[in-house]
DNA sequence: TTGAAAGCGCTAACAA
DNA sequence: TTGTTAGCGCTTTCAA
């Protein structure tokens, strides 16, 4: 197991000083063509390359070319995309990526964020789990650059970039509704999830806006899995006023709602996710598009790398609901012969 | 935006020479209490936190304490699902994980390559694009710790956690033919990647086992997405003998068979997909875990980190076929009453 | 055009 | 228990 050879190893070599190698090394065009070409063979030779971490310590105001991008877990499809397209930007910046999953939980988020700065990251790209964010004003006043996506976070003034969940619930809502829904289940994930919340108080705004009143009994929070879904169905299902329709916070929900749903039963789900129009009936849901979040998420971060100093922006990207035939199923109270949205 | 406190800076604040706060901050024990706690209370007061880049440079041999993963896509989500497996192992390990897509192309591949060597990682889990892999020998003979993960690198001797893609393919035709088909067609990736590859060969293998002859009109390769695939499954259905079986080389093609196929044909899907039970008909699959490739991967990575030298090994992880109805329709050949997959 | 000296922030080895 | 010295591999500064 050889050591790698350092600059002062091809120096030896092509009979030259550390200096001079340096230069070659990184491309200054004051060395002579003989002597680079020397210093280049001797390279070639002992196959040397930079050190990369000696580099980066001598120049301590220069970028060290690698971000953090800490999300909930990225293993989630939804957030491998966000991930991948981060990347992708990144590596248009000539920069590496540091990647971690959070899985929700503070201390890991702190212990990654940590790890992160230690290693002298240009900046974060965070999905924030619940909580203050405050601690991170230390690392943002030294320099470190912070962009969120997908989440706000508390107590932080970041670039975010998130999409309008609130909204896009509500309309979604709204929809079912206009198709004679009024006993409308709603089957979320954990609420302090930021998210989930704001698309929870979309659900009980549209409900509120048609003078429904929300029915504890069709609505369960915390639901983390397929299995965990799927037994929350049966159990609304079983309530004294049971659903004529149901909406999922999220993609995991869905699949749940969909191994246990009765096809009858209006359906909408946030996340479009593969094969949804494959299903029967075909899923109507509110999608997103994870790439271009993780996309416009780094652009903002290189932005502020590179010297952006305007105040700190929110992007609100677009949703769009997909009727696909399970959010049309009528209800009780339908219009009759209204079918606004096939077509 | 002030500028890090480094030791000497904490060091003044204290009122102690750099290499007590070294010992307080790095928990060396020999340090009076007293003195410790004026030390931290200096850390706490200027937020100070150690450079493991300054670090890391002093402890030449010491591990950076961080891996290199590329994969072919981290949007992938199978190629997320195993990515995130080894970051879970390597935090476990006090590792962090530096992330890239080679997105199958060499010059990619190398670069990433290069760029995580200049990091200094302590290893690297690789799924190689196709073609030679010499050219990482030398990083290799100085210390590199290598592993490959879902394909087998040409030209490099070292630990390889893949699946018997040909076994298992070789298996589901045979499935296939069992169940009266003799037309069946083949719907598959780049044959130049490793997996893919391996695949078609078992396609070949069990046709050849059961003195069926290929025909090349029923074979479709390089196929990269959905729609590439549903236009296969259109031209192939209109050969001058059409298939009455089709076999995906994997999930993308998987669903662009799925968004074509008429229900009356049979269909095996290389890689097990959210919702493939919930289809009509239910998709018999191949599946395979990434979780459990990854995490192989990753443990082996880290054995080779921490000392092991035994000669490189290749695990192969099972898979597991399994039958949900599309791949059990009965073709013209079907032996009558007999249905040995139901029950 | 090339090189020598100094130092980035940290820690191993030794000295007090 | 604490501090001093030297140096990790590199680049900046200044001199030759």
């Amino acid at each position: 197991m050889a050591t790698r050879p350092t600059m002062k190893d091809v120096a030896a070599e092509a009979g030259v000083s550390v200096m001079t190698v340096s230069r070659v090394v990184n491309g200054d065009s004051v060395v002579s063509p003989e002597t680079a070409a020397r210093v280049e063979a001797a390279v070639r030779k002992l196959g040397y390359q930079r050190d990369d971490v000696a580099r980066q310590l001598r120049l301590t105001d220069q970028l060290s070319k690698t971000i953090g991008l800490m999300v909930d877990h990225v293993g989630d499809p939804f957030m491998a995309a966000v991930a991948s397209a981060a990347e992708d930007v990144a590596r248009r910046h000539g920069s590496m990526v540091l990647i971690g999953s959070s899985r929700d939980d503070q201390r890991r988020e702190r212990e990654l964020i940590a790890a992160f700065t230690a290693r002298r990251v240009d900046g974060l790209i965070l999905t924030p789990v619940a909580g203050s964010h405050r601690f991170l004003r230390s690392a943002q006043s030294r320099g470190t650059k912070i962009v969120c996506v997908d989440r706000a976070a508390r107590g932080l003034e970041v670039d975010t970039v998130v999409v309008d969940n609130f909204g896009a619930v509500q309309e979604a809502v709204h929809h079912l509704i206009a198709h004679g829904h009024r006993n409308i289940g709603y089957l979320g994930d954990k609420q302090e999830i930021w998210t989930v919340g704001e698309r929870y108080r979309g659900y009980l705004a549209a409900l509120e806006a048609a003078g429904i009143e929300a029915d504890p009994a069709l609505i369960r929070h915390g639901l983390r899995s397929v299995p965990d879904a799927a037994k929350a169905v049966a159990e609304i299902l079983s309530a004294s006023t049971p659903p004529t329709a149901i909406l999922a916070s999220n993609d995991v929900v869905a699949f749940g709602v969909l191994a246990a749903l009765p096809s009858d039963i209006a359906f909408v789900s946030f996340d479009d996710f593969t094969l949804a129009a494959q299903m029967t009936p075909p899923v109507t849901v509110i999608a997103q598009d994870p790439v271009a979040l993780g996309t416009s998420a780094a652009h903002l971060l290189f932005a502020r790398i590179h010297g952006d100093t305007s105040p700190p922006r929110t992007v609100v990207m677009p949703t769009r609901l997909i009727p696909r035939g399970s959010g049309e199923i009528p209800g009780p109270h339908a219009p009759q012969g209204v079918d606004k949205d096939r077509g």
